[in-house]
DNA sequence: CTAACTGTATCAATATTGATAGTACACTTA
DNA sequence: TAAGTGTACTATCAATATTGATACAGTTAG
């Protein structure tokens, strides 16, 4: 299920992210399935059980699942999932849009940069 | 001009890119006008030119400021300067503009969203 | 050409942060 | 009560960031 690779300079716990993220969007986990525990997974992949705690953590904290002490962990819903990831990278680009307002741009302009970035990304639809 | 905060956790290069960057948006130091050179202003502010260095030379890269080696750090032209670094804020933006549009947020709702954070952050025009 | 200024590049020392591990605690359920 | 679960805290090692010391190279005035 989940491979890590340690010739890949990213840190362990980001691709054990990726990797549960990818799935549970793509629905291969499905909403309110039961992950596997922080200690099984931890032997399963040879190693500390604080790591994948800390995935964990994180992406609990994206919304792609919840934890409950003492139950164990699931996939969080899909569509509120996403929306829940939307909204902590919409939170990020926050500081940015406002720098860009500082800077002079006007909204019309910002508007138009956007719509251009975004269909500039899209190979696969 | 420039006065360090050393209870402040930001690094002191930060500090100075920061006041530079905002007297040169604002105006206050004209387009072409010379700055400090980088053993002076390291002088006056009683720490060491490798730090005004890196400030000048990422002030640069962000298009605020030119240097020409055996003369001097000048001003660019604000205008100039603003849509440098507009340019960089915008690349930044466009990861995150990529990972919203994976997970599935359609071009018009990213729009409104992005609209309304501009609006939102519109205290003083 | 030389001296005194300018920015630039390289390397080193130090401080800070990041990643992971070890261990103990607290909750849930059978 | 026992065996599972997640959580919190601290320690340690590595990586990175920040700053400093020093040497190099371009410019200009005399």
């Amino acid at each position: 299920m989940i491979h890590l690779d340690y010739r890949d300079a990213r840190p362990i716990y980001e691709q054990i992210k990726d990797k549960l993220r990818a799935e549970i969007i793509a629905g291969k986990i499905l909403p309110d399935e039961k992950l596997p525990s922080v200690r099984e997974l931890a032997v399963k992949l040879v190693i500390n059980p604080n790591t994948i705690q800390r995935a964990y953590r994180e992406l609990e904290a994206e919304g792609f699942l919840y934890s409950v002490a003492g139950k164990g962990s699931f996939a969080s819903a899909n569509q509120a999932a996403n929306e829940a990831r939307m909204d902590t990278v919409l939170k990020q680009i926050t500081p940015m849009i406002a720098e860009l307002r500082e800077l002079g741009m006007k909204e019309p302009e910002l508007l138009e940069h956007i719509s251009h970035i975004y269909e500039g990304g899209s190979q696969d639809d």
